[in-house]
DNA sequence: CCCATAAAGTTTCGACACGATACGTTTCGT
DNA sequence: ACGAAACGTATCGTGTCGAAACTTTATGGG
């Protein structure tokens, strides 16, 4: 009998690889790489302080040279708009134009994954998901890999009110939007119970 | 609320994000692009009538072209080698070399994820493995993939003995050890119950 | 204040993936 | 025997990718 985590390894790779092959169909209409889709669903998603070129890298795990040919590419196409920070000249920030947000509207990439786990009960999809999200959290911190997780999972996030958050880290107010997104400093909160 | 198959979407796509740069990095030691390792980790798995250029194309979801290019690659660094099928003077018969499978077992792909899984239960795995396998079957129905499954789960395969099997389809004999290797033809039992 | 150091981004280079297309060979159906 | 189909290869253009050199801006001592 073989392992059991190595049947889910293997169900994991093909799905990674089955959706790989997806975007790649997906964004070929549009001349777009799978890179290219990846890089504008994660700034779709970023706050404030993970809209970079840096954390984009991060994010993907490449180098921050190669994001930078992704990112010239995707500014040409005026997917993304790269602005000059204020307090600091080193950074860059990025954000999808309105043609960028209407692309992956557009695209709809979700759909054939939500069809096809229809008949599953919400019930085993959370199961499923907090056995990955353990894998994934060991391996992240195995590799020194940032989270990137969203506010609300996150140490440095403080409730202080109804509606009312401040983060940690920074002592900066979030809105109630801002901590449903994805953060390059997301630290996540110790989990006792097992 | 966000939709549970979303988040098990967005976890998913994430691992295979990890997991390929996990390929990346493992490869780059031998000058190795994670493609070039998951064609070795296919021959390494596929049975006799499934390693061939077309059937690692339908398996890796590339066109034939690129994938005779990676092959080429591997066949000058000796990892694999081709030969003529004897019927057929069409098709390219691949094996992993000595170097190949030495190759392969000195990487120790499967190490990290099972570290990271080594806290969970196989029950959990288990059911979490079933969940990704429905999902897997149907995205591939749904584009027209094939499922690459081993005999074992196949419909063609008729177990005809104790440790004596044939495939319905070639009428060929199989061994025991062949049954459990991947295939091209394969097509998944019918299962009623939902 | 000055200079070393670090951090964020860009640019350039070489190797290679990838699709599209054209092409050659072999097999199969009629 | 002949055309269609299948398997594989070769070529071309675009773009990814890491490595390394470089620019600009911030930071931290003396």
């Amino acid at each position: 009998m073989k392992n059991q985590a190595l049947i889910l390894l293997d169900t994991v790779e093909r799905l990674g690889n089955l959706l790989r092959v997806g975007l790649r169909q997906a964004g070929v209409a549009q001349g777009l790489q799978p890179i290219h889709l990846q890089a504008l669903l994660y700034l779709n998603e970023a706050n404030r302080y993970s809209n970079t070129p840096q954390a984009l890298a991060e994010y993907l795990g490449l180098t921050k040279g190669t994001v930078s040919q992704s990112l010239l590419l995707l500014a040409r196409r005026r997917l993304i708009a790269r602005h000059a920070d204020e307090k600091d000249g080193r950074v860059v920030r990025l954000t999808l134009t309105d043609k960028g947000k209407e692309t992956l509207k557009e695209l709809g990439l979700t759909n054939a994954w939500r069809d096809a786990l229809q008949a599953a009960s919400p019930a085993r999809l959370s199961s499923a998901a907090k056995v990955l999200k353990e894998a994934l959290a060991a391996l992240q911190a195995k590799n020194g890999h940032r989270t990137f997780g969203v506010c609300v999972t996150c140490r440095h996030n403080l409730h202080i009110g109804p509606r009312s958050y401040v983060c940690g880290l920074t002592k900066e107010k979030l809105s109630s939007r801002e901590v449903s997104k994805i953060c390059r400093e997301h630290s996540p909160v110790e989990e006792n119970a097992v």
